[in-house]
DNA sequence: ATGACCCCTCTAAGGGGA
């Protein structure tokens, strides 16, 4: 089974790429962030390729979504106990694929660190997992994402620059170390280029084109699921060209049966 | 060359991203 994880930065303005990288690619379970549109306004073009989607849309922002060509059942928006801001926000969706419980999810984003949307942040993170701890005791589970954290300073191009910003702060770290210590590992993408599996790289400043970037994108996931991964791979050949995302998609490759 | 922000919409003297 080959499953993916992409913030694609407007599911409308990647559609040719996104279809484009889904022939090329073809996975089998992909989750989406950020795709930024209505439920009614998801691509019919993604279902012409075979994919079931259960998509969890609000409107300009936010928006994720697990796409499947190997079933997709119990589908669950959002999740029990979910904070908001003030309201809660199309950020969080999963549901059954091929006997894996897939979670799609896009971290709010903290802003500077002393911005009522950090703490946000990081009640968010805490709630989340919390709800997801069920679906860990459960069985195979996969959760993957934006995150909007990187876990190491080894995770930024340079450190130096991102003091006094939100993504490597303590809390927010302290945040991935407790879903890693409540079962979950971490499935770090191989890179392609270069020491360091960044999977993104901020549009300004060829900032690409020097790999000055950061993993923020991360797969987690059950024991069961860390053991079967035969390959995981930051595909930045998708972050190069006209038109790209400014994320990279992930991609792993599971020894387990894609029914 | 991978090539020097881009997405949205209340189309800007904007909001948000990270």
């Amino acid at each position: 089974m080959r499953f993916a994880t992409w913030n694609v930065n407007s599911v409308k303005a990647r559609l040719p790429r996104l279809l484009e990288w889904l022939r090329d690619t073809a996975p089998d379970v992909v989750c989406l962030q950020e795709t930024k549109v209505p439920d009614d306004a998801f691509p019919a073009e993604v279902a012409d390729l075979g994919y079931e989607t259960a998509h969890y849309g609000q409107g300009r922002w936010n928006g994720v979504a697990v796409l499947s060509r190997i079933g997709l059942a119990g589908v669950r928006r959002g999740f029990p106990g979910e904070p908001g801001y003030p309201d809660p926000e199309a950020r969080a969706i999963s549901a059954e694929c091929g006997g894996i419980r897939f979670t799609s999810i896009y971290v709010p984003n903290g802003r500077t660190p002393d911005d009522p949307h950090y703490t946000y942040k990081l009640e968010w993170l805490t709630a989340l997992r919390v709800a997801l701890a069920a679906d860990i005791a459960a069985g195979p589970a996969v959760l993957a994402g934006d995150f909007n954290v990187a876990p190491t300073d080894d995770d930024v191009w340079d450190p130096r620059v991102l003091i006094r910003s939100t993504h490597v702060t303590p809390p927010e770290r302290a945040a991935l170390a407790a879903f890693r210590e409540v079962g979950l590992t971490d499935i770090v993408g191989r890179p392609l280029k270069g020491d360091r599996p960044f999977t993104y790289w901020d549009y300004r400043a060829g900032m690409f084109h020097q790999n000055q970037g950061m993993r923020i994108d991360l797969v987690y996931g059950t024991a069961d699921i860390a053991a079967a991964v035969k390959d995981a791979v930051v595909d930045r050949e998708a972050r190069k060209g006209k038109g790209p995302s400014d994320h990279a998609p992930i991609v792993v490759d599971l020894d387990w049966p894609a029914t």
